[in-house]
Parts: structure tokens; C-alpha cells; sequence
DNA sequence: CCAATAGTGTCTATTAGACAGTATCTA
DNA sequence: TAGATACTGTCTAATAGACACTATTGG
């Protein structure tokens, strides 16, 4: 049985700005000491139940929270994305509102704008943003970006953010009543300025770690 | 860092009686040996150039065969799916032809009515078959179950055992021709009883290794 | 010619999007 | 009360499914 290095990298993503933005933190040991880089490290095997519990606990040490979503990505392997050896990643992505995201711990760079990073970071962060794209055409995914409450035009801003275009209103609030994961908090409205305040809603409890999908699509 | 036991597993699947299959293979080794598992073992790493080359690797030693299509599944982890300690398994899924299946070689068996594997391979068979029915939705997936060439009444009958249900025939055909991924083999009919036979087609080069994706489903 | 399935044209039902109207806030 | 955005009703366009018809084979 051959020597493998395993380690488990985060994807950390969140919304700033209107744009999908990602949190890197500057390595504190070699390889590639001080370089910014995802959030990650050595399974433990004493601490760690699985590797998603080894990736809560990175969020925890190294971002300091504890993310609404988190979901195994894929694997990365290979002898030379990793300076001391054949290594294998279990990548995770996780979502989480800008809210809980301390700044002097992380730094957060979009995505799309972020060129190069240390080992293949570069590939895990775009695997994970195709893939968060992807399912955010047909399940209430984006949501756990959304923070704990939020009015229907703020959610529709963070599908348009991330889908990449504009949506229709009428259709999005038919899909959203559709899948029937929203609940209004009666009473509780947010104004956004000199006109008619919105509706505050949350996801219903049942949705707050499983996804919910649409037949077709927004 | 901890040491830790890494290995890749294989979810074999091919269609056979119109229905679903996995291939299991008898244990050659402790632990579990004589018991019919998915096709493993350890990565290799002066062999292995990643993961997915293991899962080449031990689909042509243990299985004899070269898939159509393969892809990683998922990563399944923890202290007590194996008991010689804390292990990593980076699942495969691969789709082939039953006529490219030995089965002298290996087991098929029902995906539906395997009811225990050792390990946690049957956690690993229901994602695999999850996956696959999910991604059949709105893929070109299911194609690499028909063979090199296949009519459209075959494919249909493919998608149809996939999704579990009847599905509609213009509709069908609507999708395929929208998908732009078949092309007819000029002049190449199939027989099959007493009544008009049907095109031939293949998928076309470019989506042998890709998919094609739908926007809306089937 | 009959039975059976392949393949197609077209009508209907369902779903998505456009548009415009009313509601309700601040300045 | 003017202007802005929230929310809703309804018409139109696009898509999916039902149905029926023609095509082509073996027996």
C-alpha cells in the first residue's frame, strides 16, 4: 500500500457586491508559505468522523464559522500538484452569507478575476463555481447565500448574480412559489428606500440542509 | 499527517433484460475475501497518473474491459467503513454496453435487489445509480449504455428503464434532434420482427468522452 | 393483405415570458 | 403628489404531450 498525502481543501463562497466572491487565507507553512490560498489541511484522523467533518473544522479553525451549506465537491489527485508527493484533495464548497465572514480573518477575491493560485486551487475554485452556476439553475442552492432572512427581489438579484442574466420577475416568483421552500415572516417588511417596502421571507426549516430542485429549471 | 487508506472503487454499470446492472467481482483478499464487491483496490502511485487512471487500471485487470464512458462519483470516507482502519474510497462510475461485459469474469447483478455489499459499497452503488438516473433527466448520458450504434426506439427504451416510466415518442425524438448529437448511418438499417425496420445512428465523435446537456430536460 | 412497429404531421395542453396595472413607501 | 420599487393579473409565445396518420417490413 503505496503512501498517499491526503488533504481536504474549501472552496469558501460568498456574495459581496453583487459578485461571487471567494475566501482565501495566506498559507501559514510551507509549501508556498504566505501565499493566499483555499482553506485546507491534513485529515486528522483522531478529530475527524469523515472528511466533511475535516472541512467544518477547517471552516472553524482557519475561517472561524460554521457554514449554513457544505458539500463535497470532487476529488483531486495526482503526484504533481502537490510539491511533496502523490497527493489526493477531497475538495468541499461552501456557501455562506457575507454577514458571517470576519474580514481580518480572510480575504475574499472573485472568482472570476482570480488567476493563479498555489497547487491546483485554480481548478478546485473553478470546479466549484461551475458547479454552484450549474445548480443554481434548478434548486434553491443559491438561498444559503441569501443569509438568514431576505425579501424576494434580494433573492432574485443573487440567482441573476450567479446564473449570469437577468430573469424574468413573474417566473421567478412563480418558481419560488413552486417549490414551496419559502415562508413569509408575517408582519416583517424591508424597505430599500422611497418605495413600497418587501415582504421578508426565510427558507422553510425543512430546507435548511437539503436541497430542493425544480422539474424544469428557472 | 496522519496515515491514511486510499483506495478507488468502481461502480460497473450496464443494462441487461432491460434492467439495471452492476458488476461484482469476488474478493481475491481479506478482508471479506470470497465476497462479491465492487471492483477496487489501492492506488498505485508509480502506476497511476490520478485517481481516474486507478479506476482505468483496475476496470482493464479485474474486468478486462476499456469503458465508454467514466467518471468519479464521489469520495467516501470515515474509521469504520473498513476495518483495517481510517480509509478514503474515491468512487467511479463507468457505463458500458453489456456486450462488452465478460461474464465469466465478472457477477451482474440487479441494482434494485442488491441488498448488502461489504465495505460501504452499497452506499456507493445508490449514489452511483442516483447519479446516473438523475443525470439521465437531461444528458446524453444514458447513450453510452446502447452500444456503438443503436436505433431510436432502442435509446428510448434505454432512457425509459433509466427514468422508470414511459416516455413520450415525439417528445423523445424532439429532444434527441434538438441535442444534435446522433448521426445517422446512411443506408443502415434494424430489423427486429415483422414490420418496417429502423435507422441506425451513432453519437457523433465529439460527444464519445463529453456531454451533452438539455436545458429543460426530456 | 394483415399485424406490427418506425417515423411524422398536427392539434391541444402546459409552461414561460411580456406587459401593464395597482399598491405602498419616502421625499 | 411625484417617483420609485413591490407585487399581481392577464395576454402571448414557446414547449411538451396526445393522437392519428403514413411507411415498411415479415408472415
Amino acid at each position: 500500500m503505496d503512501p498517499v498525502i491526503c488533504t481536504v481543501d474549501v472552496v469558501l463562497l460568498t456574495l459581496q457586491d453583487d459578485a461571487l466572491k471567494v475566501a482565501l487565507l495566506k498559507r501559514e507553512r510551507e509549501p508556498y508559505q504566505g501565499v493566499a490560498a483555499l482553506p485546507g489541511g491534513y485529515i486528522h484522523v483522531e478529530k475527524d468522523a469523515d472528511t466533511h467533518d475535516s472541512a467544518m473544522r477547517m471552516l472553524r479553525d482557519k475561517a472561524g464559522l460554521v457554514p449554513p451549506y457544505l458539500e463535497q465537491l470532487a476529488s483531486f489527485s495526482g503526484p504533481a500538484r502537490d510539491p511533496r508527493g502523490w497527493s489526493i484533495s477531497i475538495a468541499y464548497y461552501a456557501l455562506v452569507p457575507a454577514s458571517l465572514i470576519s474580514q481580518e480573518r480572510v480575504l475574499l477575491a472573485d472568482v472570476d478575476s482570480t488567476l493563479q493560485l498555489p497547487f491546483d486551487h485554480k481548478n478546485i475554485l473553478d470546479a466549484a463555481v461551475q458547479r454552484l452556476r450549474s445548480k443554481s439553475q434548478y434548486s434553491s442552492l443559491p438561498c444559503h447565500l441569501a443569509g438568514e432572512t431576505f425579501t424576494l427581489p434580494q433573492l432574485q438579484k443573487v440567482y441573476e448574480v450567479l446564473m449570469g442574466e437577468p430573469l424574468n420577475k413573474v417566473s421567478f416568483r412563480r418558481k419560488m412559489d413552486e417549490m414551496d421552500m419559502l415562508e413569509a415572516i408575517e408582519g416583517q417588511m424591508m424597505a430599500a428606500g422611497a418605495h413600497r417596502p418587501a415582504q421578508v421571507y426565510r427558507l422553510k426549516a425543512a430546507f435548511r440542509k437539503r436541497l430542493q430542485l425544480l422539474e424544469r429549471g428557472l
